[in-house]
DNA sequence: ATGCATGAGCA
DNA sequence: GCTCATGCATA
């Protein structure tokens, strides 16, 4: 969302990407500035930009302050047994802590990062007595493909021209620049 | 921390 | 064939 496109060749666009155009908004903020704060805000509403940015710094303070890392916290929200809920990898939870996942995927995860959070903190003051190691099993590695920085100008010239482009106009740019169709058209699918 | 990729769901 | 959430691999 908000592709705001890096005019410059360097930046990477750190972007903090809260805010979106949802229709969900339906207390709007009084112009009478008084007492008319969201205190009975719905049950599960918290979709507040800035509680989500000042939780995520929470979140990343007292996890570093428990010693765990953000694997670990992926991983551990298996053991939380909530309903459809799996683990995350450590991608995920450092997209969360720098808010750089979407808006509806932040307030999503938020109330489960903050059970795993309460539980942690839990657990540290009444340690347990069980360990137990788990074998990895080796698997078979993927590819990733890199695309060269004289190629990815030409990709961010394009995109600035036409953010989305036709399946014709990928496969002639996948040929100019000699890459798979299928990573340009991914490319742009990252891109915007 | 971030680049490229996958898969589900939708149109 | 896109968007979205998410992840593997790697810088």
């Amino acid at each position: 969302e908000v592709g705001s496109t890096p005019s410059h060749p360097h930046s990477h666009m750190p972007a903090l990407n809260h805010m979106a155009h949802h229709p969900q908004s339906m207390n709007l903020p009084h112009p009478h500035g008084l007492a008319s704060h969201a205190v009975l805000a719905g049950p599960e509403t918290e979709t507040d930009p800035r509680e989500l940015e000042s939780f995520a710094e929470r979140f990343k303070q007292r996890r570093i302050k428990l010693g765990v890392t953000q694997a670990d916290v992926g991983s551990a929200l298996a053991n939380l047994k909530i309903p459809g809920v799996g683990c995350l990898s450590q991608s995920t939870i450092c997209r969360f802590e720098s808010l750089t996942l979407s808006h509806n995927n932040m307030v999503a995860l938020k109330p489960i990062l903050e059970a795993w959070l309460e539980e942690a903190e839990r657990a540290q003051m009444q340690p347990r007595p069980s360990s137990e190691k788990i074998a990895a099993i080796a698997e078979k590695k993927r590819k990733r493909t890199s695309i060269a920085a004289p190629e990815k100008r030409s990709l961010e010239a394009y995109f600035a021209v036409q953010p989305r482009p036709s399946s014709e106009k990928i496969a002639a740019i996948a040929e100019k620049l000699d890459l798979k169709k299928n990573v340009v058209r991914v490319w742009f699918c990252n891109q915007r």
